[in-house]
DNA sequence: TAGGCGAACTTGTACAAACAAGCCAGACCA
DNA sequence: TGGTCTGGCTTGTTTGTACAAGTTCGCCTA
C-alpha cells in the first residue's frame, strides 16, 4: 500500500473513531509531515484522498474541517449489486428471467459505441435481498462478452465477481442516470408491488480498464429498498442534475 | 486562474471539440509538459482534475483515455435549482407555500447539529420550470440563518444567490440521498399528478464554507422531470449504494 | 505463424524547496 | 471598550528530481 493511503486510512479511522470530531480541526499539514516522517507533498495526497471521500473540507489560510465521520464504499459496490448487498450484511441471491441474443437499437449502439445492428446480449434478472424481490435488472451487453455471460450460473450472486473469475474482466468506469418511474404490469409483477408505485431508476454505461464499454442496465429498485448517497463541494462534484427525457 | 486550472480547461475544450475522440488516448504527461512548458507535476493536477470529472480514466504504465465528453457543471447548480435552471436555458420561478418558525425535532437536530428543541425555520416552497410545477421543496434552516431567509421575496427565483448576496452565505458542502417515493396527496395537487405516483426524492444536508450546517431539505421532483447524473471510476467513488429506510 | 522476451514508454509515488494567498488571534490604538 | 492592524500560521501553486511499477509494441525464436 502506498504511504499517503496508509496516512489516509489512519486518518479516517481517527475520524471514524472520534479522535478529529465533526466540525473540528484537522492537525495542519506540517504537523502531519513530522508526525508520520512524510513530505508535505505526500500529506496532501492523503487529505486529498480525505477531500474527495466528502470526509475533510479545506479553505486556503484555514485549518482542514472535518464534515463526517461515514466512510464511502468501494466502487465496485456501486455496480455489483451482490458485493454491495454482502458488505452492507445482506443475503443476495438473484434469477435469469431471460437471456437472448439480438441486433442492438441505434442508442444502445452509441452507449455501447458499436455499429447499429450488431449483436448484443439481452439479459433480465430479478435480484433480492434476503429473499425479497427488491430489483429488476435489463442489461445489454456488448457482443464480445457475450459467451463469458452466457456460461455464467442464471443463479449466479454476483455478476461482476464471476466475470472477473471467468474472463478477467474488471469494471472501471461508470456513468449513472437516477430517476423515478411507474412500475409497469411486468415490474410490479415480479416485485410484489402495485402497478404504478414509484421505482427507482439507475440507468448505467460501464467500461472496462481500457475504456471500452462493456454493458449498459436499465435496473430498477423497489422504493424504500435501496437510497443512493453522495457528498459533493465547491471543490469536488461529480453529481449534477439534469433535465428529464 | 491557476496555470493547472488552465491546462485543465484547454484540454475539457479539446476533448468537447472532439480533437480526443472518446475511446481515444490524451497525449502523455511528458507531451503536456512541453507543450505547456510546465512542470510533470502541474500537468499531473490538470489531468487529476479532468479525471475527477470522469472526462478521463488512467492507469499506471497506460496512456490516459477519455471516457466522456460532457461536460458536468458546477456545484451550484446541484444545489441551486433555479442556476441549474438558467444554465439549462430553462426559466425557473417559485413561490413559497408556508414559512415558519417552530423547535426542531431531534432528527433535524443531528443533522443541523443544534441542540433539540432548538428553533429552526420551516418553509415549503413550490418550483416551477418554464411555468410547469416540478418540485416541491420543504426546507428546515438553522435558527442562526432564519432571519436573513425570511427577508427574503416569496417569489425569489434563486434563494442561494439571494443568501449570498444578502448575507454573505457560501454553500460549500453537501450531503445527498436520492430515492423515490409516492406521491402523498398534498404535493399531488401541487404538482399535477396522481397520488400515489412516483416522485424522485433528493434528501441534502448543505454546509457553509466554516463546515457549520445551514439547511436540511427534502425535495421532491415529479417523475421525468429531473435526473440526476454522474460519472465514477475505481479510483474516484463518490456515489454509494445505500439500503432503504 | 504463434509465442516469449525485453527495451522504451508512461503513469504512480515520494521527497525537497520556494513563494503566493488567505485566515486568525493577539497586540495595539483610539 | 471597540475596532483595526499586523505578524505568524496554514493551505494553494509550481518546479525539479528520482525511482517504482505497469503497459505496449516490436523483434526474435521455435
Amino acid at each position: 500500500m502506498a504511504r499517503y493511503e496508509h496516512i489516509a486510512g489512519d486518518l479516517r479511522d481517527a475520524i471514524v473513531r472520534g479522535d478529529y470530531p465533526i466540525g473540528g480541526r484537522l492537525p495542519s499539514e506540517a504537523d502531519l509531515a513530522l508526525r508520520y516522517s512524510a513530505s508535505r507533498g505526500t500529506v496532501r495526497q492523503a487529505v486529498a484522498l480525505l477531500a474527495a471521500e466528502g470526509l475533510v473540507g479545506s479553505r486556503q489560510g484555514a485549518r482542514r474541517i472535518v464534515l463526517g465521520s461515514e466512510r464511502s464504499q468501494s466502487f465496485t459496490e456501486l455496480h455489483s449489486f451482490a458485493q454491495w448487498a454482502r458488505s452492507m450484511g445482506y443475503r443476495a441471491s438473484g434469477s435469469v428471467l431471460s437471456s437472448r441474443r439480438r441486433p442492438c437499437a441505434p442508442s444502445e449502439a452509441v452507449r455501447l459505441s458499436v455499429e447499429p445492428g450488431e449483436e448484443v446480449l439481452d439479459v433480465r434478472r430479478l435480484r433480492r435481498l434476503d429473499g425479497e424481490p427488491v430489483l429488476v435488472e435489463r442489461t445489454v451487453y456488448a457482443g464480445w462478452i457475450a459467451p463469458a455471460v452466457e456460461r455464467l450460473d442464471p443463479e449466479c450472486e454476483s455478476v461482476t465477481q464471476e466475470l472477473y473469475e471467468s474472463a478477467g474482466l474488471v469494471f472501471a468506469y461508470g456513468e449513472h442516470l437516477i430517476d423515478a418511474v411507474a412500475a409497469g404490469a411486468g415490474d410490479a409483477r415480479l416485485l410484489g408491488v402495485r402497478r404504478g408505485s414509484p421505482l427507482l431508476r439507475q440507468r448505467r454505461t460501464t467500461t472496462s480498464q481500457e475504456g471500452r464499454p462493456v454493458e449498459c442496465s436499465d435496473d430498477r429498485y423497489r422504493a424504500g429498498s435501496v437510497a443512493f448517497s453522495i457528498r459533493n463541494s465547491t471543490a469536488a462534484n461529480p453529481l449534477v442534475r439534469r433535465a428529464g427525457d
